[in-house]
DNA sequence: ATGCAGATTGCAATCGATTGCATAATTAGG
DNA sequence: CCTAATTATGCAATCGATTGCAATCTGCAT
């Protein structure tokens, strides 16, 4: 019971730095077998209570772990999902917009939680199946991926190869992946309606609908604008670029060419904020001269000067979700439903009645 | 050449699904053995080039990738990273500062450009010691910590463990363990100093000096004040709590308590966003009755309004020193040296002169 | 033709765990 | 006291790659 385990052992030129526990060792010190210990550890029902208690108390007191990649080899259960972020292959610039970081710290607790370790890879937007070799390669059980963008074909042929899947995005016709996303459609309506509401009549769409999301929010736009019998102008469907100095030119461009608007929609908090500071700048004063609505609530909405009205993603249930379903998937043969979540309009004082 | 893959094989009870491919396949169809498919994959120098080539090129077209736990196992090399965010116990809540969300990435980019997989965990703040079993179950080749929190203590037990481990954070006096960071000194001097040159003597300090990082971006602040010949009154040292919400109460006291000051050195960019935000409810105008400078230099800073001054840490940079320092330490077996990086004061709006 | 150096390639052991099957230990029944 | 049934444990093969050493091949000089 009392071995010494730092002394040279089987190898002939022991090194100074003490070996890792095997499970060999902590069979020696208990008086079984490996198996046993194995058995005992995963709990298999053919080991006794006794020694089952007994092996586990010993492991821990030596702080003895299994090593992953012997037990994935040999077993052929890998406990690890990768986390698939796109990006953008011109800029290749970092993902800055706080809501990826909630979704993040949303699906690490979640897989977590039901014992599966996390992998966070950056792939290349225009060459996502890539991300396959990560299953191909028995690296990971399943990806996660955040960011359907208009990838759509890509995402496709990675579920015609069986790779366990789940995206947050958009519901689409023929897609052979399951997705996990808020409800677009109906949050763009809502946002939408409210501004309408509020006597808003030209109501500016601010984001790029070559992304599934945003499209169905601009629908969402457009069915609100039906309701009150109205038809928006085109030119106020604003496409936005992805970094925020393209959006200060782009609204100096609409106000310089008098494309006048009393609120705006956009598609995402922080591209929100950045049009409310530009307004600003213009001498624009919010809401009263323009009302704003965002979508995503991120933390720092709340106190944004003016504090910004938006549509509400529920991040935690994503995660979750986005976890069960792949989760599923591991588990069954038959592919489960995709998720649509509910959205919830928060107003603030961005779009606040006069 | 044509053999079938995909008929039943060895298996007796073969699936419908078609199996992975193993090196043994790439070797039956190359015509040669394993042991030759492994050497050409891995660039060995006796395998010749006409065969490597062609070995090479057959792999990729059968879309090949070699099992990543079996080389792990033999050869012993793990190409794994584990970046640890340790959560503080009570709330358990996500960290919500974009910070945090520039550091990963600048991370991801860099192990992924030295080949290196990043596996994200999140650890209970009290309970770091246990990041150790990535390590020690042979999951990961060293740990990247971000947020140094208080708890060096801990941090010098992983050290003593002698677990490859580089920190994010301040750098201390008896610490074991290496760290990168910017210089919180000089960078709490840049902030103060730029305040008081523009001519405001009441500055308050926001921010938790139980945090290493920020004590001594306090200690800068206090050394600009005596080169000035002045003593930073007690009650200017606020003590901000870790969400939002509390934050606000806070600044409502000093604000009712005559607590007078005319500018604010914060932290965070976050945390001078959130004041700003409150001093404005409460009619105060940024600038001009309070100057606000900030720390990190997150990207909303710029569009915040007004923008927001801030002591800029060079996020890349720091990502990249992070994976160098930890990689020298599994290649070599000397420490390397800590890191710290220069700091640079950006000068906006809610600090400018009058 | 023979021998030999140098360049390639294959054989078989190995990494650290898991697991089917055989064996040992225990208990119960006759 | 012996045998069968039941329970607990050990043996040895195995997962898919890597690698030391032996074997083969080639070309060239003898």
């Amino acid at each position: 019971m009392n071995e010494d385990l730092t002394s040279p052992g089987n190898t002939p030129h022991s090194l100074p730095s003490r070996r890792r526990l095997h499970m060999t060792d902590i069979a020696r010190l208990a008086g079984v077998s490996a198996s046993t210990v194995s058995r005992a550890l995963n709990g298999s029902p053919l080991i006794s209570d006794e020694t089952r208690i007994r092996i586990a108390e010993l492991a821990r007191s030596l702080n003895y772990t299994v090593h992953t990649a012997a037990r994935n080899l040999r077993s052929g259960n890998n406990r690890t999902i990768a986390v698939v972020v796109p990006y953008q292959t011109p800029t290749r610039q970092h993902i800055s917009d706080p809501f990826f970081l909630g979704m993040l710290g949303s699906l690490a607790d979640s897989l977590t939680d039901q014992g599966y370790d996390m992998l966070l890879s950056r792939v290349d937007a225009e060459h996502l199946v890539e991300a396959a070799q990560l299953y191909e390669s028995g690296r990971v059980a399943g990806i996660i991926l955040i960011g359907q963008w208009h990838h759509h074909d890509q995402l496709n042929e990675l579920a015609v190869k069986n790779i366990p899947l789940a995206v947050w995005g958009a519901l689409l016709p023929r897609q052979l992946y399951c997705t996990v996303g808020s409800d677009n459609l109906e949050g763009g309506k809502l946002a939408t309606g409210h501004l309408l509401e509020s006597g808003r009549r030209r109501i500016a769409f601010f984001g790029d609908i070559a992304f599934p999301e945003v499209a169905q929010r601009y629908q969402g736009y457009l069915q609100a604008h039906q309701q009150f019998g109205l038809q928006p102008p085109s030119e106020l469907l604003v496409k936005t670029p992805f970094l925020a100095a393209g959006v200060r030119e782009i609204v100096t461009y609409l106000l310089i060419h008098k494309h006048g608007f009393d609120a705006v929609f956009a598609c995402s908090d922080l591209l929100a904020m950045t049009v409310i500071s530009t307004l600003g700048k213009h001498g624009l004063a919010i809401p009263h001269d323009v009302a704003v609505v965002g979508y995503d609530d991120i933390a720092l909405s709340e106190y944004f000067p003016p504090s910004l009205s938006t549509v509400r993603q529920p991040l935690e249930k994503g995660g979750q979700m986005l976890v069960n379903i792949l989760l599923q998937q591991l588990a069954g043969t038959q592919r489960p439903q995709s998720v649509v979540l509910p959205t919830q309009l928060i107003v603030r004082e961005s779009s606040q009645l006069d």
